[in-house]
DNA sequence: ATTATCTATAGATCTATAGATAATGC
DNA sequence: ATTATCTATAGATCTATAGATAATGC
């Protein structure tokens, strides 16, 4: 095995290991035998489990924030239609990732200052992002097309309701009955009731 | 101290220290030292640090699965007002228990057999509230008052914007600027916004 | 020569219990 | 007598490193 190899496969065992046990619940020695290496390996490239975790959560968190940037970063579109577009990328950016937003949320919650530190780097351009949409809804709103709506609560309303399912699935879908029976098909259902949701909400 | 004390008193402190840092990260050491106990008591009592985290998380479960049920189980009211009533008592109990979703959420996705267990309790009660409301519904429905809507996609609409916010608040604060900066005036900002969601979902 | 890997183990941390002692309730 | 508490420590688990050996690239 190449050292590149080597490096990749602790990331990639690294990765899943923290991502489903969470920085306490996981061992070092797990995502060795998971890698495929010695437990020694592990520090030698990456010194201590706090810089290996750093590595995986920094990572993460450009991912999470860069989706909502580029599922409504789309320009040339009418705003309702990129509205819509945007709810729907983001959705299925979570479709993908259906448990970054768990970790996320957690690690965060028990590390603040871990979030500081990389929250700079986004931040600047939702601000953008977010005044661009206000304006779009400002004029809308002053031609009488949709209700007048702060972008904030808007983009809430939206990030909660695509996120929350995939958070929560495990809990929901006993409690939901068929309709969450079939994975896919519900979640298909749900970006709909989404984008559905967030229309009416700012529609005359 | 009384016995009673002593073992509500390592309650007390267990309930802070599992929903602050989870069952991985929490030391039945601090846990006791918190509960002005030494360590052994700990045991004596509850024996292992399992059996003291399920009775807190059994709480905490059942507390959870209530809290919908006694904020939209309020019949006599006209439809509308009882959705209402029910999200903002609902949204009501979040701010008294901001970190409750989180805690279970998070212990659910690490432990589903746990989940198991306690869910059959509850499981049936919702059902029935569900049927209740979704008969409210359709015969509202029938009468072109509102538009028709599946009942558990809408529960799930009711939830996920009110407890995203807090799941997420340590997060979402700094990108939100000044409207979430005093944070009991943004909260009552959202539950207003939150009704106005739902309302707008349903009505003609 | 330098970089990568392995074995073996030190050292820290944490849960749990043994065994002695004090407090409490008949 | 029984129940509650304390001190001390066993035993398990986990992170991290030392030191030897093998592989790699000039």
């Amino acid at each position: 095995m190449k050292p590149k190899d080597t490096e990749a496969e602790i990331l990639k065992a690294a990765e899943q290991e923290f991502m489903l046990r969470g920085f306490d619940g996981a061992k070092t020695a797990s995502i060795a035998r998971a890698a495929g290496v010695t437990h020694a390996m592990l520090h030698y490239y990456f010194r201590t489990k706090e810089q290996l975790f750093e590595r995986i959560l920094t990572d993460k968190m450009n991912l999470m924030g860069r989706s909502v940037l580029t599922a409504f970063g789309n320009p040339g579109l009418p705003l309702l239609e990129r509205l819509k577009d945007g709810i729907s990328r983001h959705f299925d950016f979570l479709v993908e990732n259906p448990d970054l937003p768990r970790f996320i949320i957690n690690e965060v919650f028990s590390r603040p200052e871990r979030y500081e530190i990389m929250r700079k780097g986004v931040s600047r351009i939702i601000d953008k992002l977010m005044q661009n949409v206000q304006q779009e809804l400002d004029s809308m709103a002053a031609q009488d097309e949709i209700v007048p709506v702060d972008v904030r609560m808007l983009m809430l309303d939206v990030v909660s309701l695509n996120i929350f399912p995939f958070i929560t699935y495990p809990m929901i879908k006993p409690l939901l009955g068929d309709i969450a029976a079939d994975r896919e098909r519900f979640f298909e259902q749900r970006k709909a009731e989404n984008i559905e949701v967030i229309m009416r909400r700012i529609k005359k």
